[in-house]
DNA sequence: AGTGAATGATACGGAGCCGAAACAATCTTC
DNA sequence: GAAGATTGTTTCGGCTCCGTATCATTCACT
């Protein structure tokens, strides 16, 4: 079902959560990060650092790194794989799920403010 | 008007603006500079240092810093005020006005696309 | 004119992220 | 089993941003 959201509504959507973003004192994730672990959370598993990498057309370094600091917030894990011990497979984690499902009531909130 | 955008929505459409800001290898800007950046267009003049940083809740250096930078990517200028000489007035651009018109058509494409 | 308030910029040390290259571990292929 | 390919990590130097404190300029008020 499409959204009908004019240009100038989206500005505003995109200034209204922002603001909500830095107003918290919570850690801020780089655009990058967020792109990744919402990668993670939205597309079926598995998720390898090779394949995030290729998704997002940048470097592995940049998505071991990624997954490290949000490792450290508890917003991911990783696990190697058994069946091929050269794959790290990302795992998603509670405190993950409950961060986007806060981050999705808060867009959806704005928008209804809208 | 409201807009209706429910949370799983809401997060698709931030994956996928998000995943077109990292693939294009224009500059990213951070969520304090993209927030700033909006407040000075969204809201009505003037804006000044200390307004802005009021808005955010952010410290005044912050608010200095992101003018360096923006200003140097031509998104914003500053000017002095003639009747405050301490106060300088924060001025949108062709340039900045561009800029958020595509960041906006983007959202609002995307959206549609859900 | 002179003192204190207000505004914005700067200095400083520290954190984090980046890109490119080199590295370690594992698999594949012969 | 040895050589090469694949995967993810680490290292290196560099750049940006941060928070706090300090500074320079300008204004307000007596």
């Amino acid at each position: 079902m499409p959204i009908s959201l004019e240009s100038p509504q989206a500005l505003k959507l995109w200034h209204d959560v922002g603001l909500s973003q830095v107003k918290d004192d919570e850690p801020d994730l780089s655009i990058r990060q967020m792109t990744i672990l919402l990668t993670i959370y939205l597309e079926p598993p598995p998720h390898t650092v090779r394949g995030l990498a290729a998704k997002l057309a940048v470097s592995k370094p940049v998505i071991t790194r990624a997954l490290d600091s949000m490792g450290k917030l508890g917003l991911v894990s990783r696990r190697r794989d058994q069946a091929d011990m050269r794959n790290v497979l990302v795992q998603r984690t509670v405190a993950g799920a409950l961060f986007l499902e806060r981050l999705g009531d808060l867009v959806s909130d704005k928008a209804e403010l809208l």
